[in-house]
DNA sequence: TGCGAACGAGACGCGGCGTCTCGATGATGA
DNA sequence: TCATCATCGAGACGCCGCGTCTCGTTCGCA
C-alpha cells in the first residue's frame, strides 16, 4: 500500500469461511497495544505477528500492509458510531458545540491521536489510500454535517443561499490545522469560539 | 530526527569553514530532484549520496537525517520571501483573495507539493521537526494576516473585538483540509469562495 | 609547502521487509 | 466418521537501506 507494492499480481484470495477467527483478533489486538506502545512508525510487521503469537504469512494473508492493518483496527474502534445523525434540538450553535466538544474529547484521547496521526502521515504518500480514507470516513462525517446544517436553513436559523460543504470545512479545517500542526492545545473553549465565529457567518 | 535516533552523542561539530560548497549543492540538488521522481518515502540517503556523488557520511556529517535534508531544500526554496507583508490596497477582501490564489498556485506546483506533504506526514511522528517547522514557517505566515487584519480594523473593515488568530485559522484551515484530504482540487474559485464567507463573520 | 580535516567510495553489521517452506491443525464435504 | 486440504505458527531466506567505520585522496588554511 506504500506507493506501489507488488502485491495483487498472482494474488490467489484465500477462503474466508476458513480463516481463523482467533488470529484475526490477536493481530488486531496486538496492533493496537504497539501503535500506542510505540507509534506507527516503529511498528513493525515482524513485532505485530510476535505479539500476537501468528506466522507473519498469517498478516500478509489477510492484509496487504501495515497501514491497512491499522485500518481495520480503527474501524473496529469508530465502527458503530459513524455515520450517527448529529443531535438537533432546534439550537444549531448549541448542537455544534455540543458535538466538536465531543470530537475534541476524541482527539484528546492518545489511541485515537496515535491512530489518527499515523493515518494522516500515511495519507501523504498513498493516495489510494487518502481515497478510501476520504470515502469511509471523512465524507460521511461532513454529510451528517451538512444534514444538520440543511435542517437549520428550514429553521431559518441559516440563510438559505450558505455553501454547505464550505460551512463544514469552516468548523472542521480550523479544529484540523490546530491539531496536526500542534500550535495550540483543543479545548471546549476552542470550540465554542469557533461555533460562534462561523455562525456570524451563516446568519440570514 | 526521526524520534529517537542515537545521534548527537559524541559528535564532535565538524569545522563549517572547510566544508565543501560543491558538496552541499550537489546534496540539495539531488534531495530536491529525488523528491520529485520518488517521493520522501522512497527517497533514500544512499540514492542521494550516490546521485550527488557524495559519500554518505558527508551527509551525515552536515544533517542528521533526510527530514533535515528536506529541510533545508525547502529553506532555499522559500528562503527569501518569509516574512514578507501582504498586500494592503485598502480592500481586505480583495487582498486576501490575491494572497489565497497565489498560495493555491504554490500548493499546486508538484515540488512544492511533494516537500509539503512529507514535512506534514514527519510532524506527525516527529514533535520536535513539528515544533521547529510552527516556529519557522507556520507562526511567522500567520503573524502576517494578523497584521494584515489589525490595520482593516483600523481602517473599520472589521470589527474591533474579532479574534484574529481564530479568523487567520478560518482562512488557512479550510484550505489545509482540502489539500490534506485531497478532497477536492484547489481552485481559485474556492479561495474566493472562501474569503466571501470568513468576510461575513468578520465584518464590523 | 605541509598539516589535517573534510572528501568520495564502499565495506560492514543490523534489522525489517515480503516470500518461501515446513509440519501441525482443524473445518468441510463425501 | 474420516479424509482432505486450506490455513495455521514458526522461522529461514535474500534483499535493501540504515548509520558507522575505514580507507586513500583532495584541498583549504596557516
Amino acid at each position: 500500500m506504500t506507493e506501489n507494492t507488488p502485491h495483487d499480481r498472482g494474488r490467489q484470495t484465500p477462503d474466508p469461511q476458513r480463516r481463523s477467527a482467533r488470529a484475526e483478533r490477536a493481530i488486531l489486538d496486538a496492533a493496537s497495544e504497539l501503535i500506542v506502545e510505540v507509534g506507527f512508525a516503529r511498528m513493525t510487521m515482524e513485532g505485530i505477528a510476535s505479539r500476537a503469537r501468528v506466522g507473519k504469512q498469517t498478516i500478509y494473508r489477510w492484509w496487504p500492509s501495515k497501514s491497512a492493518v491499522v485500518l481495520d483496527v480503527f474501524n473496529h474502534l469508530t465502527g458503530e458510531q459513524t455515520g450517527e445523525a448529529l443531535p438537533d434540538t432546534g439550537d444549531l450553535a448549541a448542537d455544534l458545540r455540543t458535538v466538536l466538544r465531543a470530537t475534541v474529547d476524541e482527539f484528546n484521547d492518545p489511541t485515537m491521536d496515535r491512530i489518527a496521526r499515523a493515518f494522516t502521515a500515511e495519507i501523504q504518500r498513498d493516495t489510494e489510500l487518502s481515497q478510501r480514507i476520504s470515502g469511509l470516513l471523512v465524507e460521511p462525517g461532513s454529510e451528517v454535517y451538512k444534514q444538520r446544517l440543511r435542517s437549520a436553513i428550514d429553521a431559518g436559523e441559516v440563510r438559505a443561499d450558505a455553501d454547505l460543504e464550505l460551512a463544514v470545512e469552516l468548523l472542521t479545517g480550523p479544529f484540523l490545522k490546530r491539531w496536526l500542526m500542534r500550535t495550540a492545545p483543543l479545548t471546549h473553549a476552542y470550540t465554542d469560539d469557533l461555533v460562534d465565529m462561523v455562525m456570524r457567518s451563516l446568519r440570514p
